[in-house]
DNA sequence: AGAGTCCTATGACACTGTTACAGAGACAAC
DNA sequence: GTTGTCTCTGTAACAGTGTCATAGGACTCT
């Protein structure tokens, strides 16, 4: 034990029984710290003991399963993302920017998305970037039904590209990655549309006209 | 050993050292009945074996990894949707059935869709169908980068809608539901709006208007 | 009959999440 | 100061998982 120093360390009391108050946000914490250093995968209930220094049935003390905790990693990360400024001059402008914002932050937190995502909670990692985003909605004039669906469909399709995007094709084997997969497909498709689809795409530019085409879709002009 | 007889069953004479022939097959068979039948998290070597009255290193003398085992129970699941008939008088409403075909093909085997997502496969289990999606897009008219385009975004909606219609709300804790998410939520938003976001929403009416959308953005009329 | 190849079972290793149990330490009451 | 009692923590284990080393049976060929 008492490896390289543990993660928060918040008291200094020297380790001896007890410790004082705040132990859960400490432990989620070091579980986001962990998942953005190390990945998704690297959440386990050993090693973030061992990063807390700390046994294994102590972080059951304070939280019931690894789901709880996984979706109190994700709620953590979702209030950090809360602050928000929409900036735009049109109403179609100002919808769009929020949607674009929800790609971008999950983008740049892609191990906490992943794990969001792979816990089925996307939508509670996005939360409250989604309210951010219905109330440009209703300033855009959509409210009750409308508004609740053009949310889930921009949502949908934000999750969509994200699937894209966060996929690890070293994980697949070679002879079927998509690159492989169009260059052994007989069908009848044109040379140049088959090269294109071997291509690596710009998964984030493709995002931004599917995006596009789905707000000007839902928001009135 | 030797309970409940197992799935398949291809040889007659009674267990006893050598099999004939097609055994890779076989497993890869029962290994998608197991997760049509029992969802994908039954899928697990040990029970696979059990399935087909086998030990476990058997399994592994004919395939590789347990991702192997994925990979080619979503190949062979993709090879069975491979035939399409697309009708539609418009190039248009072509390229929209074609689509529309791999979302009710996807959300009829759910089981596989997420086994395939979970292992981020959901591009091989497609594939065929794309490859239908790719002709009509090119008989609509789009080659090249354009059609390629076209085709991962339309993609891109099928999964994000997908996501949305696979996600097992159970699982998350009741206070991270959608539903009370936004009921404890404290946004500027309508009554109506708030009402309209708490409740069911028909996923699959959404998926097809947001298609619609997305179609029309990508083929000209 | 002997050799070689193919396939299989036994048993184990290193992991995972999870928990029963036995305690330490800090505080309150007597 | 001595008891509790409550809160927390470590040791050790259970039941699973994927994976493999090893030994041996069964069949085909010579």
């Amino acid at each position: 034990m008492a490896k390289t120093a543990a993660l928060p360390a918040p008291d200094t009391t020297e380790r001896s029984g007890r410790r004082t108050g705040l132990e859960r946000d400490d432990i989620v914490a070091a579980a986001l710290v962990l998942v953005e250093r190390d990945g998704p995968a690297a959440l386990t209930m050993r090693r973030l003991a061992t990063e807390l220094d700390v046994g294994t049935p102590t972080i059951y003390w304070h939280i019931a399963n690894r789901d709880e905790l996984v979706s109190e990693v994700v709620r953590l990360q979702s209030t950090r993302l809360a602050e928000t400024k929409v900036t735009g001059k049109t109403a179609r402008e100002r919808v769009y920017r929020a949607a674009r914002h929800i790609w971008t932050s999950s983008i740049e937190h892609r191990s906490i998305t992943s794990l969001a995502h792979q816990a089925g909670m996307s939508s509670l990692l996005t939360h409250h970037l989604e309210a951010a985003l219905v109330m440009e909605l209703e300033a855009a004039g959509l409210v009750g039904p409308d508004a609740a669906n053009a949310t889930r469909a921009i949502l949908s399709t934000i999750v969509g590209a994200l699937v894209l995007a966060l996929r690890d094709v070293s994980a697949s084997p070679p002879d079927y990655r998509p690159d492989a997969l169009w260059a052994a497909s007989n069908a009848a498709i044109t040379p140049l549309t088959r090269t294109a689809l071997r291509a690596e795409s710009d998964v984030d530019a493709l995002s931004a006209v599917t995006l596009r085409a789905v707000v000007d879709h839902f928001i009135p002009a």
